[in-house]
DNA sequence: AACTAGTTCAAACGTTCGTTTAAATACTAG
DNA sequence: CTAGTATTTAAACGAACGTTTGAACTAGTT
């Protein structure tokens, strides 16, 4: 019978610890050595538990991201069971896919803001392995998330709304990651978007919210402006957000 | 008299394999041996040149960022002489910041796809040296910009404009770097965004412009969404890109 | 009590890292 | 040509890396 007793201790000791590091300090900038010692386990742990470092990094995020794909799919089952075969509104599939994300920064349990800056950061790095694992790990949802985005506007190019996937994508790791020149330059302006070690729980949540609502309308935003005039790359659309509506060339 | 005559050539070709190899494997995982050995200079040139391998990736960037701010203040300068006083319109000042930018893209003797990509990719290295290098490097330019953007959007708050132009960073950066899972998982759809040995100079400008005219309706629709309803966080909005008018509420 | 399987531990492994040294070579000025 | 500076070279440095080892410890079973 036997569940191993300190094996699970340690495990999640690991893991959360080297969920932090490695989001304050990237993938290769975390050594096993400040883990180990962080974590108050011996430094072969980790080696013996999940096998190596990489290893290591994969069951971080396997540990979170089983749950989350969970989540997305079924939010989008229920907007479709909703809609009764009809498309679904593009504001809900980007609530459903960001707004599912973007509500684990607010749930310590699931990972918190520590979890959402860790895998903002680490969507861009170069490592071969880390991208072939993400892959695979988001291929189901992302191709859900797509084939809902291309019923929803079914007069824009299908390129195009990839493309905009993309740009969405971005623009939510890269805020989530929260480690960018703007706010160092800007000072902080956005109410410490960083906080590489304070770490409130309170402070992380109240961000999330704050995050996720600003960035929501600017994605929604960006997912419907009107196409580029492919032929002529100059403008002519209205310009000030106040002031009319976007044109109908999409 | 073979081939090595001088300094500059040393140096030069040094910036150039760095350039291309932290493109592709980033700071921590490009060492100084295969840099220099694919630079075909000895192994303590870089030392002797630049002092230490930090130096190296800001001698990288000083090389190429120089050219761009002074262009992008030089591009503000001119709209504003043109608006003799008026406030700019947003689709100028996102033209002139990411326009000059991604221009960069297509001229290969600024670097190319390969400076964007690398610029992109190490605007989310979590090394504390890399950011405050950063900091320095963009602060007079970002200062003027959020300053002509707060001019040009006069009823929107000012922290929501410096919110949006950090989703516009992140957006753009994740696009430049070009290594994401969407792009795995589409299968390329998008016209080979990553490209890491091929590098053709003439696809790779192709892929610039394309990345131009995709980009900027992208961000100028987020810059101008309609604001949140900071109550009622649940939408009203109007769903489809070819419908209707934004909400003037910002 | 002895056996077994799971886990922890200190120590060491072989590599690779960025950097430094001091001699050898190339270049330039007087 | 010579003196002197600038650059290149091969070799080595110590530190840090991820990983492995084999013994010690823990607990449940017989």
């Amino acid at each position: 019978m036997s569940e191993p007793k300190n094996n699970h201790d340690t495990r999640e000791r690991i893991l959360d610890v080297a969920e932090r590091l490695f989001m304050e300090h990237g993938y290769e900038g975390t050594s096993m050595r400040v883990i180990t010692t962080a974590a108050e386990v011996n430094l072969a742990a980790v080696n013996y538990h999940f096998g190596s470092k990489e290893a290591l990094l994969c069951a971080v995020f396997r540990r979170r991201l089983g749950w989350l794909n969970r989540e997305r799919l079924q939010a989008l089952d229920v907007l479709e069971a909703q809609a009764g075969g009809a498309p679904l509104k593009p504001s809900q599939i980007l609530e459903a896919f960001f707004g599912t994300l973007l509500r684990m920064g607010e749930d310590e349990s699931r990972g918190g803001m520590t979890f959402l800056r860790l895998l903002g950061r680490t969507l861009t790095e170069p490592a071969e392995f880390i991208r072939t694992f993400f892959a695979n790990e988001y291929a189901e949802v992302i191709d859900r998330y797509k084939l809902a985005l291309f019923r929803a506007l079914p007069d824009v190019p299908k390129a195009e709304i990839v493309w905009r996937l993309h740009f969405m994508l971005g623009a939510m790791s890269y805020a989530i990651a929260g480690t960018d020149v703007l706010r160092v330059v800007t000072g902080c302006e956005l109410g410490d978007l960083a906080g590489e070690q304070n770490a409130d729980a309170a402070g992380d949540s109240a961000l999330a919210r704050r995050l996720s609502q600003r960035l929501m309308p600017f994605l929604l935003g960006g997912l419907r402006a009107p196409l580029s005039n492919l032929a002529a790359p100059s403008a002519a659309a209205p310009e000030s957000p106040g002031e009319g509506g976007q044109k109908p060339e999409v």
